[in-house]
DNA sequence: CCGCATCCGGGGCGATACTG
DNA sequence: CAGTATCGCCCCGGATGCGG
């Protein structure tokens, strides 16, 4: 799209994201790190595959991402954030914790629904967060497929992985509908009201309200 | 435009607020608060009338600005945010932080440059905020143009009213360019930079230290 | 004047087909 | 697998008109 041509910080922010798919595309190599075309495509239901190419291009040259060939033996090119990209994360952060509101009605009939938002969804707007220098995974198996998050404490903030497949070692595992997994991990569901509604959460070692629940601050 | 269909709290914030000119409407209403038409059309240049009316109603329709006649004697119809159109103003903060990276070159000779832009990306990104129960009024003459922002702490943060014309009684007053006054604000520049880059800083009270330096939190 | 509605040209977007 | 090519359509941008 065209610039707004105005010297005004929020203008020139979208003058780089603001065009159609482009902060859609970031919400998945955020989310999944770094991919290949056709895994974007998956991650995008709805997009033109020409779309996707000219705005990977554009991105490249405005710095968000980067093309680099996968090591062998999986030729492949794969494409990840800058660092710059990478900084786009408090946008997304912000875009969904307002986005929130409206996801409670559940999706529509001709929504797409894919559990890695909600886990993406889940890890941003985590309240609490594992205990530093510890790591939890979350498994997840929701929409017939299975992913896991990897969650570790970080310097300012929660770090996290997102990954399709089974978790090698989950701490805890969600089993149910992408709407129930995403509102317990963003805090719209406690996890009783959750199970209450149909989710199936095994947590042998009881690690959920930690992090769902509010983060243990010594101040107040 | 049209919406994404998926089932993301991202698509759907997208869907609602990514429309070309949405969140510069709501960066309008949010620095100047409720404002007619034409003052809307004034701190957006560029935008097509047509648009604007359109994007309005779309906003009115979503419940992100409300329409409301202004008070005799001045016969006019005013649009403001409802409180779902200001809680954009995280969204708005993340993208005018990450935007400030683009803004250090200047303007380019085609951009439209209007100091109360400066003045939101200030009253966002203050690092610290005047003292808890007291207000401070930063008076900027900038681009032949005069407006003051009122600062007041808030329960989460900072609150801030920014106005177009001269402040009845400034605590600190910036004369200069609006890429100064918006470098000072939001810390890119110190007071001292600034004004050694051709800033006026007129401040008897030595408040602006406290407002554009780091927040005096008693942790660490 | 203020708050739009209408008309028109160009281009970005969306879908499909096709290729190295 | 990773795109390119092509083609409508509709949205955007610019100009103008017009009622209150």
């Amino acid at each position: 799209m065209k610039s707004y041509h105005q010297y005004c910080s929020v203008a020139r922010a979208l003058d780089v994201a603001g065009d159609r798919w482009v902060l859609l595309i970031v919400r998945e190599l955020l989310a999944l790190g770094p991919s290949r075309y056709t895994d974007l495509r998956r991650g995008l239901p709805g997009i033109a595959t020409n779309l996707l190419a000219e705005r990977l291009k554009a991105m490249e040259a405005e710095g968000l991402v980067e093309r680099h060939d996968a090591p062998p033996p999986v030729s492949a090119t794969l494409f990840r954030l800058t660092d710059r990209g990478r900084e786009l994360r408090g946008v997304l952060h912000a875009l969904t914790a307002w986005g929130m509101e409206g996801m409670t009605p559940g999706p529509d009939a001709q929504d797409a629904v894919q559990p890695h938002w909600s886990a993406l969804a889940g890890a941003l707007l985590l309240r609490g967060g594992p205990d530093p220098g510890t790591e939890v995974v979350v498994g997840i198996a929701s929409e017939g497929e299975m992913l896991h998050v990897v969650l570790r404490r970080d310097a300012d903030g929660n770090a996290f992985e997102i990954r399709r497949g089974a978790a090698p070692a989950a701490d805890v595992t969600l089993t149910g509908t992408s709407m129930l997994v995403g509102a317990v991990l963003t805090g719209v569901l406690s996890p009783a009201e959750a199970v209450g509604q149909g989710l199936r959460i095994d947590d042998p070692g009881q690690v959920l309200p930690g992090l769902v629940g509010a983060p243990a601050e010594p101040s107040a």
